[in-house]
DNA sequence: GAATCTATCTATAACAC
DNA sequence: TGTGTTATAGATAGATT
């Protein structure tokens, strides 16, 4: 759709590339605005240029998409061990890890977020500050709760003398104290 | 670009949205596939219909770009931390912490799940178990690294006799022994 | 209700500044 | 390097099957 046809292939010269990733970049996020809009459909997109420059659209936030994306692929994975298909091979396992990992560095910066956060707020707000230390606290009451079956994992791992339910049961009544 | 010119605004007849939805999704995802050739580029894209039916487009792939896009993130968000730049109410924060924990409960299941699919393939091949076991262990690690982070951040907002740049180095510190 | 067709609208490649 | 213009390729709204 410009004067000439182009082949769909690697734009060689460097000017053109960065010309033609601005602006396919910019219909790409025009697009995928107006499909959320027109069909209320909610869509997270994420771009890296070849220079690694990191660019984004979400509607109504990437990470709200990601998040929701994220927790239908485990619905699908455990819809797919109930009716007994094969697992895949060892690389899967590993790719499900770094995802893991990924999302790890993740709570780690919102942590450190809200580390600075709560400082400031604990300077400017100190009414509030208390509510929030609350919250804050029962989150991390969470994190050690989510530790803790971890723990119980590794036992099972290198033991392996417990099924797997008991680890689910073990965590929930945790969770209830 | 068809027939008729439309307004970018809901569409309301379900019919007509599902259809539109379907052709717009498959036009983006060209696009995206078009951008990530022309020009090199690295995209990721997820979407959701308005029946929560999840669709996405990945290259190199989803969870690549995504986990990208996340440690980029944090290093915008550390040099935020470094401008003094201001930081919002605390609805905002309280909104954080709900994030945070809908995440601690995709983390929970994934563990679950892993637990599983461990189990599966340690009965089914020995061979390959004891390297994903060192995988396994190594994710652990570093979730303790993350709880140990947690835990200075406490100290933190009790004691508030740190500055947090030192939370970000102890961290660092930390996942390089 | 999905696939195909086609008139028309939109995105953009090349150009220009 | 960015912004604007224009001729043309490509996407798609509505129709058809």
């Amino acid at each position: 759709m410009g004067r000439r046809k182009i082949e769909i292939a690697a734009v060689k010269d460097p000017n053109t590339r960065q010309v033609t990733f601005s602006k396919r970049r910019t219909g790409l996020f025009k697009k995928a605005n107006e499909l959320s809009i027109l069909c209320g459909a909610e869509i997270a997109i994420v771009v890296f240029s070849i220079g690694n420059r990191p660019y984004s659209f979400g509607h109504p936030g990437v990470d709200v998409v990601a998040a929701k994306f994220l927790e239908h692929e485990i619905i699908k994975s455990n819809d797919v061990k109930q009716n007994n298909v094969e697992v895949g091979d060892i690389g899967r396992l590993n790719q499900q890890l770094l995802d893991i990992e990924a999302r790890i560095l993740v709570e780690e910066k919102k942590g450190l977020e809200l580390d600075q956060i709560l400082k400031q707020h604990r300077l400017s707000q100190p009414s509030q500050f208390k509510q929030l230390q609350d919250s804050y606290l029962e989150f991390q009451r969470r994190l050690k709760d989510y530790t803790d079956a971890i723990e119980v994992s590794e036992c099972l791992i290198l033991l392996a003398q417990e099924p797997v339910v008991e680890i689910t049961k073990q965590v929930k009544k945790r969770r209830k104290n």
